[in-house]
DNA sequence: ATAATTTCTTGTCATTTATCAAGTACTTAT
DNA sequence: ATAAGTACTTGATAAATGACAAGAAATTAT
């Protein structure tokens, strides 16, 4: 139960005394899960927030025509999180699975809800944590409209270099809104220059 | 200085006592910018929150290339806000200008923390009001990712149709992540039928 | 270890969308 | 009222990406 990494993760966001923190993730369980296992299943209500530790985790939906479209890749350390699921307590559109082994941890809203009425801090973080989120789905929606698969390639394999040593190129391909050959084909391109 | 739009916006959202919404929008100030005014520059810091009463409102990027990218249609009654600048006190990256005549409601961050830290029910719709937002912004990515351009138009007319009675098609292409000439195809092409 | 499954690559061809350019229809400013 | 600017449409052509299929490479299951 070494809760330093969860701990850390809130240090490094904000400015927040250790006593505050410890209080925070008191209520906070940890659990396993393996590679390719569903933590969170379409059309079901969310009740937890999840704190993923160690891993990869994967959103996605399924198109009219039954294909996987990434909505989102989360790589440890990371909170996540269906908003509207937990927050509204409506039923999920998306899917989240894990891509590799991952550890976890989970509190319960009815304890987000006691830490965020009554620590200031935590009301401060939880509202950060949203304008982070808010404002990165911001620019992948920007980059979507505005960028080629070639830079939307170029840009992530610039960001988040360690997604392409544990995320399969399906996937990646996915996410980034494009099928697989296509993604084949950008990184034959580039090899060659 | 009639606050009926603003505060029944509070009553629309969240269940919420009529005394403390209007607490809350007690340090509102009123104001009216013209169309095609600057609400919000590029690389500025947003000191104010919006609450747009009536009219419309877009933001925008520029591109390498200096070209218009629209980010989002805003159409009253809403908040208009940009996130990361107003709580992050970050320069913004994208241009908040009106589209018609407008009029608004506006506070101060320091007012905003008051009110979320010393009423609760703010702080629900504070949250709130993020839980929709970012489902919102993640539906429309996941638009983009797929479905082809004919089918947001589609979607935008059935879901906005409000929008193509008072906003250029120019400004509602750049919106759907396509040109002018593309919308105007897909149009004639819808109109055939 | 072998078979089964999945991932990745590559070829061919089709579809979607952009680019550039020109013309018409509106709006706005003087 | 006229000129200037902007919005919208349309044509011809090019670029970006998808669809489908087949094979190679890697991974997983038995």
């Amino acid at each position: 139960m070494d809760k330093s990494i969860l701990n850390n993760y809130f240090h490094s966001l904000f400015p927040i005394q250790k006593e505050t923190v410890m209080k925070i993730t008191e209520t906070f369980c940890d659990f396993t899960l393996d590679k390719n296992t569903t933590l969170l299943d379409k059309n079901t209500i969310s009740t937890k927030t999840y704190f993923l530790e160690k891993g990869y985790v994967r959103s996605y939906i399924l198109n009219e025509d039954n294909e996987i479209v990434t909505t989102n890749i989360y790589s440890a350390p990371c909170f996540v999180n269906d908003f509207l699921s937990f927050f509204k307590k409506q039923p999920t559109k998306e899917i989240y699975q894990t891509i590799t082994d991952c550890s976890f941890w989970e509190t319960s809203l009815e304890n987000v809800q006691t830490n965020f009425h009554n620590i200031s801090e935590f009301r401060e973080f939880s509202r950060l944590l949203f304008v982070i989120n808010y404002s990165k789905l911001n620019d992948r929606l920007i980059e979507m409209k505005s960028q080629k698969a070639e830079t939307r390639y170029l840009n992530l394999l610039k960001q988040q270099p360690n997604i392409f040593q544990n995320v399969s190129l399906k996937i990646i391909a996915s996410y980034l809104g494009i099928t697989d050959s296509t993604l084949s084909r950008i990184r034959k391109e580039i090899s060659k220059i």
